[in-house]
DNA sequence: CGTCCTATTGAAATTCTTCAACACTCGTGG
DNA sequence: CCACGAGTGTTGAAGAATTTCAATAGGACG
């Protein structure tokens, strides 16, 4: 699970409030750093009668490509892969999302890209329908959806850097940096030692990065042999340094 | 040059107001594809006070990168590159932008990318606290922002799965035709024959491929020679049939 | 006419991929 | 309890794609 915004929920705020939120979202992350942070409690109230929660297994298929979407979703828990698809079969993950980011692309009925889970995923969805009318009567709303979407575009960004001019080495130093700062959503330093679980399996690495499983393969293991990280059952990550690792990435400006 | 949304001007109301308007707005693109176009007159008469227009040559920066940024733009004509660099001097184009887009980075002051100029470039720009302070009780122009960056979010995806998984030759044959059809903003064909100036040389297309200025070069004269483009004085080049070219992009789904 | 900038082309070097073999884990069922 | 297969990950060797280094050419401009 994953967060995105270190800032902390307004509890007293809370307090208040509790008694007339739907019992879906009184313990929901979303409602604090998510979209629904930006509605009133009738809002929400309005919204949950249309709610409904989903679990989604490793790889299965929240969101298909070029299919008419009916609904969107709040991410709970897991990360959820972007994936888009050539004509031959090429794969390439095109973006990754974590608790609590929403889900679905606003004022566009298809995507090119499918939602896939990367991890078991768990999410609040509602029909878009709802949210569309609300946006237009809340700018707040708006607001949080916008930002998110500069949020999405900036980490793109970062990652067609990553994907145009890194070497293999620099990529996988990169993936695994980005996955040690995102992971936890506490947890935001950007030095010291760092220990989490991959939410990703080496052909997602893969498909992430622009590479080949084996040439990620032959990274991580050059990374664990120079002491950069400690891997054990292939899925459990340790980073000693982590602002040594950053040095791997080569990032700057 | 791109238009951000299919609706037409309406041109009735246009002329109802055109008097009321800047003289500065009145020929102007932006005022009906670009953000301008969410503006009543009164606001653009507001906003017009504190604008000003700047011209670019080639290579310039419009926004250098990691500046505080005290101005928004809108592009008026020309092509301006966002571009990021690495400590080693490796450099990445992560977005082109054309007229009449809008050109800042809405609710923050630094971006790590600096925006210059490819071609000649003129804009029209203004402080950044009067658009936020018309963002703030004009829906219609956070809505224009909002799509602009879903947009870009769009384009900045189908660029991560062209520079991931593509080959050399693929990307080539996918920057002339995004060019091709981005180029012009009226002759929206995607078939049929196409004839335009480059925006980029060489070096500039390296870098928004993430490859070499020599690699950029033998695809082109590689896609010459099979007669999937014509290319004049290095700059001017014909597509004599845009869907063939298109087919090299093995773009799917 | 020389210089700078841009673009092209060739040959060698490097990086990454492809192909192939193998190892590990986990369930299932004999 | 062990054999089996599927799914996942690692490693090696050969091959292909791209980069690097180096040389050349053309145009623009003083």
């Amino acid at each position: 699970m994953i967060k995105t915004m270190a800032r902390t929920p307004p509890v007293e705020r809370l307090d208040i409030h509790n008694s007339e939120l739907p019992v879906l979202c009184r313990a929901c992350e979303a409602r604090h750093r998510g979209v629904c942070g930006a509605l009133a409690p009738d809002q929400l109230v309005k919204l949950s009668k249309h709610t409904s929660r989903h679990a989604y297994g490793s790889d299965e298929e929240l969101v298909p490509a070029g299919e008419d979407v009916r609904r969107y979703s709040n991410i709970l828990s897991g990360v959820v892969k972007l994936t888009r698809l050539m004509a031959d079969g090429r794969q390439q993950i095109v973006g990754l999302q974590f608790a609590p980011d929403f889900l679905g692309r606003p004022f566009k009925s298809q995507t090119v890209a499918s939602a896939e889970a990367a991890t078991g995923v768990t999410v609040c969805s509602f029909p878009k329908s709802v949210i569309e009318e609300m946006v237009a009567t809340t700018p707040e709303l708006e607001r949080k959806l916008h930002e998110q979407a500069l949020k999405e575009l900036d980490e793109a960004r970062d990652w067609i850097l990553t994907l145009g001019r890194k070497s293999a080495a620099e990529k996988v130093a990169s993936f695994l940096f980005l996955i040690a700062t995102h992971i936890d959503p506490e947890h935001k330093t950007e030095d010291g030692p760092v220990c989490f679980e991959l939410p990703l399996k080496r052909a997602d690495i893969a498909d992430f990065l622009g590479l080949t499983i084996e040439t990620v393969s032959r990274q991580i293991t050059k990374l664990r042999k120079t002491g950069m990280i400690v891997v054990e059952h292939n899925r459990t990550v340790t980073v000693p340094d982590l602002r040594r690792l950053r040095d791997c990435c080569e990032i700057e400006r």
